[in-house]
Parts: structure tokens; C-alpha cells; sequence
DNA sequence: AAGTGGTCTAGACCACGGT
DNA sequence: CCGTGGTCTAGACCACTTA
């Protein structure tokens, strides 16, 4: 049926992007069946008046999202998939407003401290040396989900309670200018202290098992911005995502 | 110091995969320090007699890996990072190698049962239809660390018990020939049935906290190749992982 | 204004997979 | 053998950042 592309050379956005979006989304809503070959890339371009290598970087981009398959002698075929989306740094807050949870937040501190060992090491500072303590229940549905306790550098950003109780850290961060490159997380479980299984609403109490998740972030010059230590309700949350092995 | 790179243009070796390898060694011992400048792109082809998209496809592919970032106007930076590798689709077998941990596994079960409508669904197979399951327990210094119970589907691959035993699936399944793609995986936790906490050595008994996974992993084709129930003792084993922001 | 990366072209030859 | 993707070249112009 050959597949309606065109691009739009007045347009400031790239050809190749251009490209590999119209295909993801021909992907996406089923005109580009899974198994389906796309045409060689010497006739894809000169369909569309484009060179060769612009044709590659699109469908390139697709490979490397995990939409395509490419082979030599074969051709890049749409991939079989139940493959949706990959991994990326998501914020809880972000994550329960697309499921529509109707996420809540209610700051309990919001403050500057001395930083701790852990801390000082996490974010690359002096030990002792003023860091910000944000500690922020996050509800769903009026329950509570998690308790979130994050540091941050000093100077890095304005936390202001009210803004943090109506969106998330992510996107404040993002919000001042900050670009977001990469992540170290590290998630495992542990038993609740009564303390904690009283602060999520659990009723077992002590020893209820809680989610818990560690994670620096770091901005794209490789400074470490946040610093988090995150418990979760297992019965109400788990991490769900995509991989894509690495070639 | 201006760096010793060199290329090999009597190699089989792409030129530039020979460069990204030789700039990621230089990051990796120092030799090109976070922050420091890689000097523009038309000198260094020039100075390695290469044209620029091969060099630029070379800088590309650290880019993606999260290791130099790009910007108009400044030039290429190392970033400055503790970063060290992204995710990747791991081998629970493969990361206790790689951590000196001396992995032991016992094969509790190795047969051919119905599969569940769970299975059936993860697989993609008919409901009832014969698929392999397989039950293993994995022992760290002695200690076991993990119940594995994982299902695929038929004449995928030989499953001998001997070499479930010496090493882990995913690379019996790399050396039948099975192209690894992707994984969708759902971590949580939740509390152990007193006959969990009995095959961990749970010493807490029913109620201790379990770190648990779910898994299903795609070859190249899309088909599922694999559908996995884990169960961790969160005492000796978390996930760690470090994310790149997607562009 | 100068220098950087971002995009794009129109070719070329090679290696691999299937016939 | 032929067709595919994989690699590579030698240019070109543009957009952005910094001084």
C-alpha cells in the first residue's frame, strides 16, 4: 500500500526526523505491520528526494529505539513486538499522572542541612556542607504511594513547598534550565520500621516489606544534581520497564 | 598531550568502531579527563586522515553510550561523570561472575507442563500447550541468593540440566543462536509464604520481605523467548543500574 | 566575527545473506 | 549471483555559542 511519507524541506525540523517520526508512527498505529519489510533504502530515498545517508540516520534512530530490525541481504523489517517504549528516567509524579492516579504530594520538610557521609559522597560535596532536605509523601487516589526524602546541592534550584506539592522534582529541575543526562539506581527491599509502615499507612505494621529505591542524577556536565532515597508501598507500586540489549 | 590515536585502515575493523574504542579507553584510564575538550571535529579527521562523519560517527556512538556530550558553539566534552555503564538486558548468573561471587545454581525442576494462562498470555502461546519450565535455586558463596522460575516455549532451545547448572540461560540461549533484543521486566516486593522464606534460608520465616521480578525477554523477531518469576533475598542482592536520559 | 557542532548531498566500494 | 545493509569520502551550508 506504500505508505504515504513526505517531508517538508521549509520546515526547520531535520528531513531525518522527519522521516522516523511519519514511520513511528505509521509503527504505531498499524499501517507498518510487525514483520513488515520497509523497502530498501535506495528506493526509500530516491522516493523521497532525499540522500541515502539522511534515509539511514531515520531508520537508524528507530533501530535504536527498538522499533526495527535491520539485516544484511534481508532488508529492516518492523519488529514483532509487544515492545512499547524503553527505559527512560521517569518521574514517579509523571508516571501516576499518565495512569491517571491523580498524584498528590504533601511536603513534610523542606530544609537545608548539613550533609551527611552518605550524602556529601552521593552529591560531590564537603561533608557538613549545607545541602537542601526535601522529605514529600506522595499519594494516589488520597493514599499514600511512597516517601520520597531527596537532597540537593545548594544554589542548584528554588524549592519552593507550594510548587513541589503540585508537580514533581524533575520537572522543577527541568524547569530551571537543568538538562538531565543519566541516573545510578539501585532498588531492592527491606522490612519496614514501625516508624515507616506508620508513615505509608501499612497496616501490618513492622516488618511489613517495603520497595526501596536509591538514585543519583546527573546533569549533562556529569555534576550530580539530586540525590533520593525513596520507600514504596509494594502493594501499591512496583517498577515496571523496558530493556533493550545492548549491541 | 594531544592524545596517541591511530587507525588501521588494514583492519577488518571499522574505522570508526577502531576510534570510539580507542577514545573510550582513553576515558577509562584518564587519559582524557572529565570536563576536558576533544578539540573539533575537522581537525581530528583531519589530523587521522579519516573524513568528518566517519569521526563524527565515532563521537556519536560514546555520545549514545553517555560517556562525551555535544555543544554547538563549545565543542565535545568529556562528561564529568562517575558515570560508568548503562543498563543492559544482565544475566543474574553473569553479574555474580563478574562480581567474584562464584555463582553456584541447583536445578530443582526441568520438565514440560501445560502452560498457565499467565504463561500462555507472557509467551504468547496457546493456553494448555506443552512449554518448558524450569526451577532453579541460586547459591552465592554457598548462601542462596534467589529462586528462578522461568518458562519457554517449545524447541527453542535443549535445555540440559548439567548446563543449567555450570551456567546461566540467557547464555545457553546467545549460544543456540538466539539474538537477545529486549525485556520487559516489573520489579516489587512483597512478603515470603513460610515455604519461600524456607528455600531462601530466610531465617524470619513467612512475612520476611522478598525483592521479586518479573521478566519476559524478545529476540530479534519480537517473539517471547522467555517469561521468568523471580525471587530475591533483598539481604544479598538489589538491582543497580544507571539510566541515560532519552533524547 | 569566529568557531563549533548539526544537517545534508551524491556518489563509492565492501561484506554478508539468500538464490 | 544479486540485493541488501555497512562503511566511507569530500565536500557544502546552516544554527548556535561565545567573545
Amino acid at each position: 500500500m506504500s505508505l504515504d511519507l513526505r517531508v517538508d524541506r521549509s520546515s526547520p525540523v531535520p528531513l531525518y526526523f522527519q522521516l522516523s517520526q511519519q514511520l513511528e508512527a505509521a509503527i504505531e498505529h498499524g499501517a507498518l505491520t510487525p514483520g513488515s519489510l520497509l523497502g530498501n533504502e535506495i528506493e526509500l530515498a530516491a522516493r523521497l528526494g532525499l540522500s541515502r545517508p539522511t534515509v539511514r540516520q531515520a531508520i537508524q534512530s528507530l533501530v535504536d529505539k527498538g522499533l526495527l530490525v535491520r539485516r544484511r541481504g534481508v532488508g529492516t523489517q518492523v519488529v514483532h513486538s509487544q515492545v512499547k517504549r524503553p527505559l527512560e528516567l521517569s518521574s514517579l509524579y509523571d508516571d501516576l499522572e499518565a495512569a491517571g492516579q491523580r498524584p498528590a504530594t504533601k511536603v513534610l520538610v523542606n530544609t537545608v542541612v548539613p550533609a551527611s557521609a552518605e550524602v556529601a559522597a552521593a552529591l560531590g560535596v564537603e561533608e557538613g556542607s549545607d545541602v537542601h532536605r526535601v522529605e514529600r509523601l506522595r499519594l494516589a487516589h488520597g493514599e499514600p504511594m511512597a516517601y520520597l526524602c531527596n537532597y540537593l546541592p545548594p544554589g542548584l534550584i528554588d524549592l519552593d513547598t507550594e510548587q513541589l506539592e503540585t508537580t514533581g522534582l524533575y520537572r522543577l529541575m527541568r524547569a530551571a534550565g537543568i538538562t538531565l543526562h543519566s541516573a545510578r539506581q539501585s532498588i531492592g527491599a527491606r522490612a519496614a520500621s514501625a516508624a515507616e509502615a506508620e508513615r505509608l499507612g501499612e497496616d501490618e505494621g513492622e516488618g511489613a516489606p517495603l520497595l526501596t529505591m536509591q538514585r543519583t542524577t546527573f546533569d549533562d556536565t556529569g555534576r550530580a544534581v539530586e540525590f533520593g532515597t525513596h520507600t514504596y508501598r509494594p502493594s501499591r507500586y512496583s517498577f515496571e520497564f523496558q530493556l533493550l540489549v545492548r549491541s
